[in-house]
DNA sequence: ACACTATATAACTATACAATTATATAGTCA
DNA sequence: TGACTATATAATTGTATAGTTATATAGTGT
């Protein structure tokens, strides 16, 4: 019960800060259904190349994601799939007092989670 | 299925933005026994006033705090308890690979999040 | 009205980081 | 080896924001 402790906090805030730009949740959530490469995160998400490599890379870093080069590619894939379920808890909550309900909701609400 | 479109990204986004900084936990962790005024908040967080004083007008922004002054006090409480199961989720994931696990999952793992 | 307390805000500085452009690295195939 | 493709990184710029100090606002009691 006791105050968490510096480092902690700054663990969590740091993932918390992983997931808090929107180009960040567009690839995670592009990689919902599998992993991709590269060129394709780049082409669904709509950046640039440059841009896409890097906040892979610091997803790689927070652990978000898992990296791994087939040949000429790099393949990416999510390291953990409860991130899904924050984003989740997350729209629960916007959608509660947004008019955005419906537009949040299914974002990444998709078929099943398993748990 | 289709991709989220970008002003719901930028929700979300901003949602983990406003958890993305360890004074702005530390707050949200003493706020989880109950309501607390800024004096309080600032003791137990250790920051200044006027930080404390900020972070609490970008908590309520984001729909994250609510607001009451009472007298020449004003108390803040969680808006939505489901904030701790998002550090939770968190705590867990971030327990699974890291040695401060014991450190990490006590944080906000406090007795019963009803659910 | 005045003094006193609690909270908020303004002005400022320093730092973090998102995006871009250009370049480097690494793998593949001829 | 050299040409080609895919990915990563460096250098740069602009913007956001955390924290500080000083000040303003608002409520209470005299």
């Amino acid at each position: 019960m006791s105050a968490p402790d510096d480092r902690a906090l700054e663990y969590v805030a740091r993932y918390f800060k992983a997931l808090a730009e929107p180009m960040r949740l567009k690839v995670l959530n592009a990689l919902q259904d599998g992993e991709k490469n590269v060129g394709q995160l780049t082409e669904i998400s709509g950046g640039s190349q440059a841009n896409i490599s890097k906040h892979l890379s610091l997803l790689t870093q927070y652990n978000l994601v898992e990296r791994e080069s087939r040949g000429t590619n790099v393949y990416y894939k999510i390291a953990d799939p409860r991130v899904y379920d924050l984003c989740e808890l997350v729209c629960g909550q916007i959608g509660n007092r947004m008019t955005l309900e419906n537009d949040i909701k299914k974002m990444f609400v998709t078929t099943n989670h398993v748990r």
